[in-house]
DNA sequence: GATCCGTGGTA
DNA sequence: TTACCAAGGAT
């Protein structure tokens, strides 16, 4: 129960729950009864739900088909819903001896750190080498307090930041702390995520002359850009562009619009173009200056062609 | 292998 | 404000 509970989460966060639980669910075969929503309710606010439920579906398996006896190997752990490599590991090792490693990313961090390893503990294909190499680690009949002293020692001193090398019991063995680069182990490749911006961009044409302006800020601070309303969502519709914008666009016209998505390397931009006529907001560009300026590149693709079309 | 799932704490 | 992260697992 509590290896459920404590996956991806903090001790102190998970145990009212650990308690709650064990209290209304004291033999597996008291949880095996429970319904689905009696446990998502004690599990309320907990989060990763699918965690209860995989909980519940295991407890109702060990009593209809395993005769109420829990799995004893990490292998056969392994095969139960919810429980993954770290989770069988923890629990064989606890309670069966089984000298096995429970990886998790206490052991990650503290594992890197002191044998200075360099690999991205980010990639899947990482696990494997910390689990062999912890494995071997374990020497003596308490493969488990083995698992849980270095969970301790990453949870308490060598934790992600502000970690105390100075009351650790391994510093004087610590490769990472020899070398002095503690704070840059584990490594961990973070993934750049990308973001969705859905921009439209206005051109508001009057007397020959098409409204611009200027960026202050962004990655396209200080140069010229159509008018601007950013949404967050993909506006198809002109009624739904002037709902959504405050600015006074009623008295324009549409006479074309356009999209087109734009990939950049940290975010993809799904960019609507919107030509009104007679529009009532402030000229202050000649048509045919309009390539002089710096426009940002995804504007710049497509502005000669809308002129264009304009022209004709 | 990448992505999603949740809430709470921290720098 | 924001990113990061915490005793991971399923898809």
């Amino acid at each position: 129960m509590s290896e459920i509970i404590l996956q991806q989460t903090r001790v102190d966060q998970g145990l009212d729950y650990y308690k709650k639980f064990v209290r209304e669910y004291p033999k597996v075969s008291d949880l095996a009864r429970a319904s689905e929503d009696e446990v998502l309710k004690l599990w309320e606010g907990l989060g990763y739900y699918s965690r209860g439920r995989n909980l519940l579906a295991t407890a109702r398996f060990i009593v209809d088909h395993l005769d109420g006896k829990f799995p004893r190997s990490a292998k056969d752990l392994r095969e139960l819903k919810g429980i993954g490599p770290y989770t069988s590991a923890a629990i064989s090792s606890i309670a069966n001896n089984e000298p096995i490693a429970a990886v998790d990313g206490n052991a990650f961090r503290v594992l890197s750190r002191f044998f200075d390893i360099e690999l991205d503990i980010a990639k899947q294909s990482t696990r494997k080498y910390f689990e062999e190499l912890m494995t071997k680690l374990i020497e003596g009949e308490r493969p488990g307090d083995f698992n849980q002293a270095v969970m301790d020692l990453g949870a308490s001193i060598c934790t992600p930041k502000k970690y105390q090398c100075e009351e650790c019991p391994l510093e004087s063995g610590c490769l990472s702390f020899q070398k002095k680069i503690v704070d840059q182990r584990p490594v961990k490749i973070k993934k750049m995520k990308i973001r969705n911006r859905y921009l439209n961009f206005l051109i508001l044409i009057k007397n020959e002359k098409i409204a611009i302006q200027r960026r202050d800020q962004g990655i396209w601070k200080g140069l010229y850009q159509f008018p601007l309303i950013e949404s967050n969502h993909e506006i198809t519709k002109f009624s739904e562009l002037k709902e959504i914008s405050n600015l006074e666009l009623h008295s324009g016209e549409l006479l074309t619009s356009f999209s087109k998505p734009h990939k950049l390397s940290h975010q993809n931009l799904f960019i609507s173009y919107w030509t009104l006529q007679s529009a009532d907001l402030t000229v202050n560009c000649d048509l045919d200056k309009i390539n002089s300026y710096s426009f940002p590149k995804p504007l710049k693709d497509f502005i000669a062609a809308e002129i264009l079309k304009i022209n004709v």
